[in-house]
DNA sequence: GTCTATACTTCGATAGAC
DNA sequence: GTCTATCGAAGTATAGAC
């Protein structure tokens, strides 16, 4: 096995995700998300007991790909707000992917999920308080990252969008 | 009948979105979109067809509820801004409701839902635009309009959200 | 560890009684 | 205009061959 397969159990994962992401959650069923993992509805379950678990072994992924993205937010270059600006884009990235999908599962009103993504969210707000010192500002613009998160997710999304947004927070002095 | 019952159409109509913004679209079946609206399947298939024409029904309901949003927006007492913040958390009124449960079905790539909550969103940002008469900011409004919305919907609301906003734009001039 | 076959349930939709 | 009964397709899950 090479470095860049990935294992059987990734492959569900990502299967089931990008079903989430691309045409919700009624059409990610055990089924399409086989087939789309090119493999059988038998090897799913093996991997996975029930569509439970499935769901499970997603927000496990989420949580620790969340806690690596806070990190890199504190040390980004560019500093906590543009990467957090930049990365509220759906840039396509499996990260991305994840979060969208978390997202898809919560609106089932689904606690797990939930919880799941109001943890990451607080860990980006910590960061962004931190560095700001100001509990208006961060909140505003973790809306703001929320808002282009959704347009994203909905179609909706607006190109220019993150540009005004610069030009906003410059006025506001909190980027150069 | 009296004025203040709600004909089997439209009650069927407001059972689809209550599920689909309490549970979700996996959960808004026709059973159980005839069981809250409290009838059969049998009588929802005389008012709709099929189920596309159940979202086709509630679309038609959302255009011309966001017609008469963005006409009171225009000629808010408090301004079209702060309007549309106030607006933008889900107050559980029906208008919320439907756009909520509209958003549900454009997560399942419906092109139909997609383009009504587009076409909203364009007469809301017109009044934004032309009031504010700044690009920048318009869409930066906007952007935390949908961050309130995208919260309130997914669970993830902060309560103190809205006051935030609001001192930061006093910050920008935006408001008093 | 992955497959096929199959059991059981629920979904959307039709038919026809009232 | 609303109901029950029912169908075929699709959903989750299990059993067992390989």
């Amino acid at each position: 096995m090479t470095a860049t397969e990935r294992s059987t159990r990734d492959r569900l994962l990502d299967a089931f995700e990008t079903l989430l992401v691309t045409a919700g959650s009624r059409a990610a069923t055990l089924d399409a998300v086989a087939a789309q993992a090119e493999t059988s509805k038998g090897g799913l379950l093996y991997h996975f007991h029930s569509k439970d678990e499935l769901v499970e072994g997603m927000l496990d992924r989420l949580r620790s790909q969340g806690a690596a993205d806070a990190a890199r937010m504190k040390t980004a270059k560019q500093g906590p707000v543009d990467y957090y600006l930049t990365t509220s884009v759906n840039s396509g990235s499996d990260f991305d992917r994840a979060l969208i999908a978390a997202g898809r599962i919560a609106q089932e009103s689904d606690s797990r999920a939930t919880a799941a993504l109001a943890d990451l969210r607080n860990g980006w707000f910590t960061v962004l308080r931190e560095h700001l010192d100001d509990e208006a500002l961060a909140r505003t613009i973790q809306l703001i990252g929320d808002g282009l998160y959704f347009d994203d997710t909905t179609g909706l999304a607006e190109k220019s969008a993150v540009k005004h947004v610069r030009t906003i927070l410059r006025r506001l002095d909190v980027l150069p």
